[in-house]
RNA sequence: GGCCCCUUCGUCUAGCGGUCCAGGACGUCGCCCUCUCACGGCGAAAACACGGGUUCGAGUCCCGUAGGGGUCACCA
């Protein structure tokens, strides 16, 4: 499977001119898993010879995410524009070896052919008339471009996509060092991954056609070629390409705006286009274990938020609670260290009604309301005459109980149900809406509990008092 | 448009010629649990794009058709 013996070499190689986006994210994490399982490297070299688009922002976001999901790089990560020299010096090799030629096409001049070929309908594929001379002006401006093979076909057995066979007819003289003297990112990542030992170049197939280009400056250069997998790209829910309103968000928008737990989210992208039987939920630890090229779809997958969402609440519950408080009280805000505590302890009941971070904070915004609580219409609405003179009955016995615990809360609500000749239900709707202004809230009991005897009396006379008059 | 790739339930997928009247998960619907909402449990509806081959036998192999995607820069 990988080049026997040597060790497997992998790189993540995003370019910086945004957040790292979740197609990225798991063009990362199959390279790491693929590097994890066979005890190799995995890399991170940011593609940033585009000066202009990169930023230093951009980089950190990236950084940001990547250190989320926990996808730790070996070695420092490398910047690509450091090792322009080195490019060039390539571009130069190949010059010197007859397999690049200097171009003084201008851009006028390859415009002009552009649009010759467009209005005779036919395919443009640059043909540049200094292919085969070398009597340019020194002085002019000019670009190395690889000088191609036109015959025969380049074949490329991809581990996802199987073979794929190309004519080199196709492949045009590309342009490998501009006339500033900077290369393309044609030669640079062919360079950079051949400088750095990459084995296995994962990525995403939008780079498919990119790799025969690639390969024919890795052939020129006599190197050894790397192990290509072209992973198909995730989609939105309706099959077009993935945009914003799709999920092509940046991975922090998973954490900070969706509440989303990287675990949730790694599992999640792990699964899309990838699969190992009919397991689902799959630990980091199994996922080095079975991650494998062969089993890597290869058809485009959908992005589903339902899917996430649920992955999300199974990884939530599953969280330890000193954790989760951590994560949601910035989004309650202004919490005493009480309060905090509070929150820890309401945990085990308000994580198994959340899918995400922010419905954890919603959930959990009763305990700190404050009186007198604002109703929602809802639960206002259940506050009848009828109900209202139980709430009064129930505070009677609550005032008068000693032990404020569950089991004891219970038998007290119990009875006065029975007292009052009602099912539970008919007390406790009432009592749920007194007690946090809605209709929908953990246990009863456990709300009781952890809103103490006091706080408990008062919210249930808030409602009492006011309207009796 | 040229070239390349793809096509199993709504979605993610299992399937690597017979064990598939196609399995799992999310979603949907129903039931149970029950103080609400969740959680959990049980169950249901739901797919091999279409047409030709090859083969004793095809979801699995081949060829077309249709649909979808990617790519065609001195951007990465």
């Amino acid at each position: 499977m990988s080049a026997s013996g040597s060790k497997v070499v992998t790189r993540f190689a995003p370019s910086p001119t945004g957040f790292l986006h979740i197609g990225g994210a798991r063009t990362a994490l199959f390279n790491w898993l693929f590097a994890r399982h066979h005890g190799g490297k995995f890399l991170l070299r940011i593609e940033d010879t585009d000066k202009v688009r990169s930023t230093k922002a951009a980089i950190d976001a990236i950084l940001d995410g990547m250190r989320w999901l926990q996808l730790d790089w070996d070695g420092h990560e490398y910047y690509q524009s450091q090792f322009q020299a080195r490019h060039a010096e390539v571009a130069r090799e190949l010059l010197d070896r007859g397999h690049a030629y200097r171009c003084y096409m201008t851009q006028e001049e390859l415009a002009a052919e552009r649009e010759k070929a467009q209005a005779e309908r036919r395919p443009f594929r640059i043909r540049s008339p200094w292919r085969d001379r070398d009597d340019g002006n020194p002085n002019a401006p000019f670009v190395i471009r690889l000088k191609a093979p036109q015959q025969g076909e380049t074949v490329i057995e991809d581990k996802v996509q199987g073979r794929v066979e190309v004519q080199n007819a196709e492949i045009d003289d590309f342009v490998l060092l501009r006339s500033d003297g900077t290369p393309t990112y044609m030669l640079a990542v062919v360079v950079d991954d051949h400088d750095m030992g990459v084995t296995h170049v994962i990525r995403g197939d939008d780079h498919l056609n990119n790799a025969f280009r690639q390969l024919a400056i890795i052939r020129a250069m006599g190197w050894e070629e790397p192990v290509y997998a072209h992973v198909p790209l995730i989609h939105g829910a309706d099959g077009a390409k993935l945009s914003k309103r799709h999920g092509a968000l940046g991975v922090d928008a998973y954490r900070d705006e969706l509440g989303m737990l990287p675990e949730a989210v790694s599992n999640y992208l792990l699964r899309l286009g990838w699969g190992h039987g009919d397991d689902e939920i799959i630990s980091r630890e199994q996922a080095i274990e079975w991650f494998d090229l062969d089993h890597v779809g290869k058809s485009p997958s959908r992005f589903d938020f339902k899917k996430l969402g649920n992955l999300n609440g199974h990884y939530i519950r599953e969280a330890d609670d000193e954790r989760l408080a951590q994560l949601v009280a910035p989004r309650i805000g202004g919490l005493t260290a009480d309060q905090r505590d509070l929150l820890v302890r309401a945990m085990p009941e308000l994580k198994a009604r959340a899918h995400d971070l922010n419905q954890l904070a919603e959930g959990a915004r009763f305990l700190f309301d404050k009186r007198p609580l604002e109703m929602d219409p809802a639960a206002d609405a259940l506050l009848t005459p009828e109900s209202r003179a139980l709430l009064k009955s129930a505070h009677g016995a609550l005032s008068d109980l000693a032990s404020w615990e569950h089991v004891s809360l219970e038998q007290a609500i119990r009875d006065v149900a029975e007292r009052e000749d009602v099912k539970l239900g008919k007390l406790a709707q009432p009592l749920r809406a007194a007690l946090t202004g809605r209709t929908t809230s953990p246990g009863i009991f456990d709300v009781l509990v952890l809103l103490g005897q006091c706080e408990s009396l008062k919210r249930i006379e808030d409602q009492i008092v006011e309207r009796e008059e």
